[in-house]
DNA sequence: AGCACGCCGACT
DNA sequence: GTCGGCGTGCTC
């Protein structure tokens, strides 16, 4: 017998490994086994299949152990890694190294013992293997990195193996387990005192306490803590009694409180229970009554809701009438979305049921709702991305809201998936349903939507009948720049802003750039600053008083002299958060303002904190990037800024028009949400830019026609599917030549669809030279299929050139 | 990924 | 002349 075993790596295929006869019984697709792979590297991987071919082409190694009883996978999650590994083109040990919790992939971890028979004469040794032994002789086991410590180097291999050779020590491998149930002791009442009257005699006639003044304290509070809350841990009785570990024992010993350790649950408990307390209004009524209409016919719907439309009433009444047919249910949201606003407000309804998972997560909580999920405890998930993984038995619904939202592909590593499709295709597995919800769709739902291959439902009526904000351009060409430097808030948007908060309202002011000023420009000669390991400009951050290289994360110090021509005036081109956080503090004196962006939400909960100051009303400006668009409900607010439009318009990508819309559409979606009416004003030079109207016009499907007929013309998805190639290398010369002759290659087949290749915008970074080779193939399955095979026989056949074969090559496809 | 192997430049 | 740097290939 022998099995196919995925093991968590970029390997070109999956290895075969020989079943030996005392494991044939336990072992099953989806359970985990360990394996040796190499000299004696040893990895936790997942049997695929099973069978009795015997390989030709090498000698199996056996698999030393099977380490699950119950699969932690079911063959639904095997097979969508399967899928997901064809259609992005990578392998599918890197979709299960994205797919399962850390602590699910074990891997081998040396240890060193020392060799008590070789006894302390170390003078055959030279100095490291001394050093090693001299530790060995004191420690007895050592790890790698404790040896790398003790030998202040990173290459010891060789120094063990000397020791080895001289039989200094030995060296085994072991996985290592790395999750630990959490346990915690519990106190208990000695059961002889369960009735009343015998606890009376204990308290007051006991001769056990009479002279134990501190341990009647201990017991007293400790019944109190009980009566109030059921079950009493130790560290909370410790904590709340004030009291000592000896007081505790000293009760413990007289056989009046008891311990015992308990293994418990990391999540937090709610009562699974549902609770709907809320009607929905007519307009979500007749969307959900149609939602469920359409689901009868497709499985996947687009409910194209305004924004504050209330789209998650809707979806929670679709989850609540999954549950109760003893479905599961999928919420997927981008992650910076999984805000504890839209957590709470789902625990709410449905408590217990409900189960969280994203990547602030830590990996023992992730392994616990994976196991829930598995067991179908958790009937509902909350989750980004990678929740996709998750072991769903009986799957009814997937919810993916904010659908258009890029974040939900993966950049880097591969796999470099679409949650959302991905999530499609999952869901057909399970035939479960799909809904897709978004104020702004994204131009191939909606058109998928149109061709009828995906249902459609429209929530056009924004909740309690709040009207749209009004949104106003505002020439930034017509306002006179000092020093040349852009403008940041036009008169006009001063005085609105002073306005709102004259109101008691608060403001968004978004601008899609983060740092202070994102060059720097000498005023005599005009040169710019540039990244030494990277192909851009250098942006000026100044709570570090540095230059930071936005790709690569280099900082440098100020340049306060053109290494060009040696003046010393420069130019602060253009503007970034940190300088409009600045700018309106000057401007408008007293006002708390407060930034959100990558920069100032670093760490685990600086981002949720920032939401509710700002919920709070202690921040009255919040000036922000993207993070300030993405689904968050403030109702105070009553202005939002969009500081330069441009920088939106002038992406050179096929998509510019689709996220400049989405994204002032949505930022627009933050003011006024619900009482009174919202105000946006846009600062923008290019005024008569056609997506600006259309953001205007609050008008989806008008700017939906212009798009897609320019998408129809330059054959860009929906029309076509792209795959882009990135050649990563350290060598210029070499990039260009890979690229050049990969292309020739499949330019016999594939030339028509083939664009370049070329130099991306920004064409070195970290040191690394990139050229790009992109694929626009019609949607013709099989025409996919056949080239993204003979893509990657062609890089194999590229690689097998000597020359290039250190060429990276990265395929990308459904590029964001 | 991680490790072994092999080739070339910097010091004894 | 050797040590150790890194580039390259291989793992069932």
């Amino acid at each position: 017998m022998f099995a196919e075993v995925i093991i968590p790596l970029a390997l070109p295929r999956n290895y075969t490994w020989s079943v030996p006869e005392r494991f044939r019984e336990q072992v099953r697709p989806g359970v985990r086994v360990e394996v040796v792979l190499g000299k004696n590297k040893k990895y936790a991987g997942v049997i695929r299949t099973l069978h009795d071919e015997m390989p030709q082409a090498f000698e199996p190694k056996e698999i030393l152990n099977v380490l699950d009883v119950e699969p932690i996978v079911y063959p639904q999650q095997l097979q969508l890694w399967h899928w997901i590994a064809q259609y992005y083109m990578c392998s599918e040990g890197e979709v299960m190294a994205a797919a399962l919790p850390s602590h699910f992939k074990l891997s081998s971890e040396t240890t060193i013992v020392f060799n008590e028979e070789y006894g302390e004469d170390f003078m055959q040794l030279d100095h490291d293997e001394f050093l090693v032994a001299e530790a060995l002789l004191i420690k007895k086991e050592l790890k790698v990195p404790e040896v790398q410590q003790v030998l202040d180097s990173s290459h010891v291999y060789p120094v063990i193996k000397r020791l080895i050779e001289k039989k200094v020590c030995s060296v085994w491998e072991a996985l290592k387990e790395t999750y630990a149930p959490k346990k915690e002791t519990f106190v208990m009442l000695n059961t002889a005192y369960d009735n009343e009257d015998a606890l009376a005699d204990l308290l007051n006639e006991d001769k056990k306490l009479q002279r134990a003044e501190k341990q009647m304290e201990l017991l007293l509070s400790y019944l109190h803590l009980q009566k109030t809350q059921g079950e009493v841990t130790k560290s909370e009785l410790l904590k709340k009694s004030g009291a000592s570990d000896a007081q505790l024992k000293g009760l413990v010993d007289k056989n009046i409180l008891w311990l015992e350790k308990r293994q418990i649950d990391r999540l937090l408990y709610l009562p699974r229970d549902i609770k709907i307390d809320f009607s929905l209004t007519p307009a979500q009524e007749e969307a959900y009554e149609k939602v469920k209409q359409s689901f009868e016919q497709k499985p996947v719907t687009l409910l194209h809701g305004v924004t504050a439309s209330g789209k998650t009433q809707v979806y929670i009444r679709l989850i609540e009438n999954a549950i109760r047919q003893g479905k599961q249910v999928l919420y997927l949201l981008p992650e910076i979305a999984l805000t504890s606003q839209i957590i709470r407000r789902l625990q709410k309804h449905f408590g217990g049921y409900i189960g969280i998972y994203h990547s602030k997560f830590n990996q023992n909580e992730r392994i616990e709702i994976w196991n829930k999920v598995k067991t179908g405890e958790l009937k509902v998930v909350l989750g980004a991305r990678s929740s996709i993984f998750l072991p769903f038995t009986d799957l009814g619904l997937i919810v993916i809201d904010e659908e258009h939202d890029p974040s939900f592909k993966q950049q880097e590593p591969a796999p470099r998936y679409n949650a959302r499709d991905a999530a499609i295709y999952y869901a057909s597995l399970f035939k479960a349903k799909v809904l897709l919800g978004s104020a702004t769709p994204s131009v191939e739902s909606y058109y998928n939507a149109q061709q009828q291959k995906y249902g459609f439902v429209e929530l056009a009526e924004r909740f309690g009948g709040v009207k749209m904000p009004t949104i106003e351009l505002v020439d930034i060409k017509k306002i006179p720049k000092l020093n040349k430097e852009k403008v940041i808030l036009t008169p006009d948007l001063k005085a609105a802003i002073q306005r709102s908060l004259d109101a008691g309202k608060q403001v968004i002011l978004f601008q899609n750039r983060r740092g202070y000023s994102p060059y720097q420009v000498c005023q005599t000669c005009g040169w710019i600053p540039h990244c030494k390991f990277c192909d851009v400009s250098l942006n000026f951050h100044k709570n570090t008083n540095k230059l930071h290289c936005h790709y690569c994360g280099t900082v440098y110090p100020i340049v306060y002299t053109c290494q060009a021509c040696g003046n010393h005036h420069f130019l602060q081109q253009n503007f970034g958060t940190e300088k409009i956080e600045e700018h309106v503090e000057e401007q408008l004196p007293g006002v708390k303002v407060a930034r959100m962006d990558v920069d100032s939400v670093r760490g685990k909960t600086a981002h949720d904190n920032l939401i509710q100051q700002f919920e709070q009303q202690r921040i009255q400006v919040l000036v922000g990037t993207q993070m300030v668009v993405k689904g968050l409900d403030f109702e105070n607010v009553n202005l939002v800024g969009v500081l330069d439009a441009d920088s939106l318009l002038s992406f050179a990508d096929f998509r510019v028009n689709e996220r400049a819309f989405q994204l002032m559409e949505q930022v627009s979606g933050r003011a006024g949400r619900k009482d009174g009416e919202g105000h946006v004003m846009i600062q923008v030079a290019q005024m008569a830019h056609p997506v600006l109207h259309y953001v205007q016009q609050h008008n989806y499907p008008a700017f939906f026609n212009t798009e897609i007929e320019a998408r129809r013309q330059f054959f860009y998805p929906p029309f076509s599917r792209i795959i882009l190639l990135t050649f990563r290398n350290k060598s210029k010369e070499l990039v260009d030549g890979a690229a050049r002759q990969l292309a020739e290659y499949l330019k016999p087949q594939y030339g028509q669809y083939m664009i370049g290749p070329a130099e991306p915008v920004v064409n070195r970074i970290r040191n690394q030279y990139l050229m790009e080779l992109m694929f626009k193939l019609p949607k013709d399955s099989a025409l996919i299929q056949q080239c993204k095979q003979q893509i990657q026989d062609q890089i194999a056949v590229l690689h097998y050139d000597k020359r290039f074969r250190s060429v990276v090559i990265i395929p990308d496809v459904d590029t964001q």
